[in-house]
DNA sequence: ACACTTTTCTACGCTCTGTAGAATAATACC
DNA sequence: GGTATTATTCTACAGAGCGTAGAAAAGTGT
């Protein structure tokens, strides 16, 4: 659900929703398609948790997700981290079993110019 | 639960586990204390998980965290990194939030860190 | 063998999530 | 403006997970 809303650049109706859960991309191979009123009501869930917020100035509401995807995955490995008294050690840990790729992207994100690989 | 057994240096049996829950440092003012068998439970539950393991073979069972709490940290966090289809996109997000004593402990552990690579 | 300790089994209430029908509200169409 | 259609809300129910703990079983010491 939040998926396709990230995946939309434009906000989307329980209608269009429901289309789009229905391709395999989504479901493996196309499952059993879901009632509307079952995608309304899991938005319904999501706009009470400010994931998804719908324009209801318009009638078939209009839903997006409040946060892109990456902010919400930051806010939640913030969320995880917020939860230790030791950040550093959990960050060391994080940091010791990234991939090198990563390893390469926060380097680059956080501007160490140290001697290693461009 | 798994605060007390991370903070502990050695394997602690369900009822030291319980009283360590009474303490005020733990729960706000001192709750009600729970039962034995509660403790237990919960324990279970958390083996299951593969979160602590015991010692059966002595007998009130020793209890211990599988991982510390750093790992525990690091694994979730890695766990909701790997949800994400554009992993630069989250990290950079991520980064963007962390405070600055955070983004400097990610510097210097990644700025030593480019002795293993392919 | 029996009392005592420890562990397991079973259970109940609560919240969350997936699911959707029934009821209602809004809109469209003559 | 009254009805057909569409969209939204209300209500509901089953299943998972968690907090809690009593009853039952298993183990231990004397």
């Amino acid at each position: 659900m939040m998926d396709i809303l990230w995946d939309s650049p434009s906000p989307l109706t329980a209608n269009e929703l429901k289309d789009a859960l229905v391709k395999p991309a989504v479901s493996p191979a196309h499952a059993k398609p879901l009632a509307t009123t079952t995608v309304l009501t899991v938005l319904s869930r999501l706009e009470t948790k400010r994931f998804v917020t719908r324009d209801r100035s318009i009638r078939p509401h209009a839903y997006t997700a409040v946060m892109t995807r990456a902010e919400h995955t930051a806010g939640l490995m913030h969320e995880v981290l917020g939860q230790v008294p030791d950040r550093q050690a959990a960050l060391a840990r994080f940091i010791g079993t990234v991939s090198p790729q990563e390893a390469e992207t926060l380097r680059q994100l956080l501007g160490v110019s140290s001697s290693d690989s461009a």
